[in-house]
DNA sequence: TAGCCTCGAGTTCA
DNA sequence: CTCGAGGCTA
């Protein structure tokens, strides 16, 4: 980026950060998330750090916060309360502690002849080592001050702009955890955090977007027996005045407060460790990293302060669950069904520890809800902190040079014409735009990705590189071939060692017996998923109709109407039509029989166990299981005659929940939906 | 016919 | 995980 155009940024980037800090501190209504507003804040320090003249005094970086609102008395602090310059990552911390060193350094320089007491700061042998730290949890909550004389709780203030705060001294009355009376009759000054617990956020989930706003929004009601009502916590974090930040927790404990959690450290190897064993998860509060001081406050008062924050302290933050970057291209995929999906080329970025690149738009409908156009700059997140999402474009950022995306008319692979889904819905056409064309080089690509996957021929060693591997040096046309393969024709692509060859020869040969169900996924049927070629095997079997080869399912499709596969349940017309279609296109028969020369073998199914322990009951699986997967699980439900459903819904009898519970979880107990933990379903599924 | 409840399809990264 | 859409049911 060349000056004039860092500069168009910076200036875009000032406006956009000082309108969201309005919001968010004098009005409390945030439109964008803490991480959006925070790597925003970043873009631009990082900028002003590259072209220090950009800077101008009224930049969001040189100031503390906004303006303070007009119905609480003002309060000016004694000392100012600075917020905290932050990091994103160890490096950061440790460029933080080479300017406090270099600093340390000059400063005992400079007072070896005023220190004559021989409280060295540090050898003045110049031996390269920081000073004792304390690290302790960032509450992601208001912070706040509280006045004691004699040990009297006298005024509590807001921060407000740092210099000056509100008196919400009546508010703070009604915070249990604030000490009304000390332990000692002390006239001291406490700094420390107001929030409000997962637990009871809960409550109020749905009128707040965040426990932080509901902590600040209860704070500021100008009628105490609402904020009462809230149930708001205090934790203190510093004791105005302490020699050593540990001794003043200390004292703080023997006050009466509870204190933030918080650890003195010797050197950033032990601070580093501390900020990893915290899990984040496991805490009633949130909090949204750690805050990291030089432990003996004389020092730091000496180190001073930077424009807004003293230079002594720093917070290190957890990674952020969104981040903003620039949305270079759309590209257009064609799966295997035809569907042509939008695939948002982002320009890489850190988002909670991952590195992310493309992102799914889904279909065109979305980049129009979403307003978006190639080169804005977007907001994304991970939904489900795991999938790539982009959440929204931030308007204010646009050049002028952003074009607009419009789906294309013909598949980009193979050229031939799109269309629309016509949906027999209200006639209402479908979203999806879909290319026609059965021979589309990737629509076979992806067929065959589908075929050797999870829930079909699972083969091992074969995933879609390898199958990329195989197609592009036309070792394979269908997938049908994939069961001729030799290790002779896989070792001169250079892609396959020997032994890998020779294990993927084996792979495939163990795969090649396979149950119906799994055989009647692979084949990609549309509408034909997991669930489908379950009821469907079944109702084969029940015709007592015998499939031994790919080949006989010919032989019971050609004698089953399309009326008599709408009798099998949740098969309605389409799925139907589906099914009926495919078994009589001439390039689907040959292809069964092609699978039956190569030696593919169907397994007999297994009868439904009959009055099983589990019959009727629906389950729903999340998270990780130890004793075994997610697959054996599904599979010893359904022996025992239970069923195996993806959503919970007030239908659902048990979610059974592992490590790492997905939003299902939530969802069940919001439906009261009984959640069993694995050793409690192993216990049912035992007996 | 509206309104659930499901399933299917597509997607990312380590 | 999310979205679209098929199937079932009141």
């Amino acid at each position: 980026m060349d000056k004039k155009e860092a500069k168009q940024r910076t200036e875009k980037l000032k406006e956009l950060i000082t309108r969201h800090s309005y919001r968010y501190h004098v009005l409390d209504s945030p439109e964008i998330s803490d991480a959006t507003w925070d790597s925003l804040k970043k873009e631009l320090a990082d900028l002003e750090k590259q072209y220090p003249e950009l800077i101008t005094p009224d930049s969001p970086t040189r100031r503390v916060g906004g303006e303070p609102l007009g119905k609480f008395e003002k309060v000016e602090h004694s000392r100012p309360m600075l917020s905290l310059s932050d990091a994103f990552s160890f490096s950061e911390i440790e460029d933080w502690e080479k300017r406090i060193r270099k600093l340390i350094s000059q400063l005992s320089s400079l007072s070896k002849i005023r220190d004559k007491s021989g409280q060295a700061l540090q050898p003045s042998s110049g031996q390269a080592k920081g000073p004792d730290y304390f690290a302790q949890y960032k509450m992601d909550g208001l912070a706040v001050s509280l006045v004691y004389e004699k040990g009297i709780f006298v005024r509590g203030a807001t921060r407000g702009n740092g210099r000056v705060g509100e008196n919400i001294t009546q508010n703070l009355r009604t915070v249990e955890s604030v000490p009304l009376r000390l332990q000692k009759p002390v006239t001291s000054e406490v700094r420390g955090e107001v929030f409000i617990t997962k637990k009871i956020f809960k409550k109020f989930a749905k009128e707040y977007a965040n426990p932080r706003n509901l902590a600040a929004g209860s704070v500021r009601q100008l009628d105490p027996k609402i904020t009462a009502s809230r149930n708001l916590s205090f934790m203190a974090w510093q004791l105005v005045g302490a020699g050593k930040k540990d001794e003043g927790y200390k004292t703080l404990i023997e006050l009466g407060f509870k204190p933030v959690p918080g650890k003195k450290c010797k050197d950033l190897a032990e601070v580093k460790k501390y900020f990893e064993s915290i899990n984040r998860e496991k805490l009633d509060y949130e909090i949204d990293g750690v805050v990291i001081s030089v432990n003996d406050n004389k020092l730091a008062d000496e180190l001073g302060v930077t424009g807004k924050s003293p230079r002594s302290a720093t917070a290190w933050k957890f990674p952020g669950r969104e981040a903003v970057t620039v949305m270079e291209d759309i590209k257009i995929q064609v799966g295997r069904t035809g569907v042509l999906t939008p695939v948002a080329i982002l320009k890489p970025v850190n988002i909670a520890g991952v590195t992310v690149s493309r992102a799914t738009l889904h279909n065109e409908d979305e980049i129009s809800r979403l307003g978006l156009k190639i080169g804005d700059t977007v907001v994304v997140g991970r939904a489900g902190d795991v999938i790539p999402d982009v959440k929204k474009v931030l308007t204010e950022l646009r050049t002028g040079k952003e074009k607009s995306f419009k789906m294309p008319q013909e598949c980009p692979v193979c050229g031939e014409g799109v269309k629309k889904d016509p949906s027999t819905k209200l006639g209402v056409s479908g979203v999806m735009l879909r290319c026609l064309n059965k021979e589309c080089p990737s629509r076979k690509r992806r067929s065959l990705y589908y075929f050797v996957s999870k829930s079909a021929f699972d083969i091992d060693g074969l995933g879609p590189k390898a199958i990329d591997a195989l197609l592009d040096n036309s070792l394979i046309q269908d997938a049908s071939d994939i069961f001729e393969l030799e290790e002779g024709d896989l070792v001169p692509l250079g892609r396959f060692a020997e032994k890998s060859a020779q294990n993927l020869v084996k792979a495939i040969n163990d795969r090649r017996k396979i149950s119906l169900p799994r055989f009647i996924v692979a084949l990609g049927i549309a509408h034909v998923g997991d669930q489908t070629a379950s009821l469907l095997s079944q109702a084969i079997s029940n015709f007592q109709f015998p499939i031994s080869k790919p080949d006989d399912l010919l032989k019971f499709f050609d004698k089953t109407t399309e009326d008599d596969l709408q009798k099998i349940n949740d098969v309605g017309p389409k799925v139907a039509g589906s099914i009926y279609d495919w078994f009589k296109e001439e390039r689907n028969r040959n292809f069964l029989k092609k699978m039956a020369n190569a030696g593919v073998q169907i397994e007999s199914v297994q009868r439904q166990t009959q009055g099983g322990k589990l019959t009727g009951q629906k389950f729903v699986l999340t998270g990780t299981l130890s004793s075994m997967t997610r697959d054996e699980a599904k599979e010893k439900i359904r022996g025992l005659g239970g069923q195996v459903s993806s959503t919970v819904s007030k239908d659902t009898d048990f979610l059974v929940a592992g490590e790492n519970p997905g939003s299902k979880l939530r969802k069940a107990e919001k439906l009261n939906v009984p959640v069993l933990s694995e050793s409690k379903f192993l216990k049912i599924i035992r007996n």
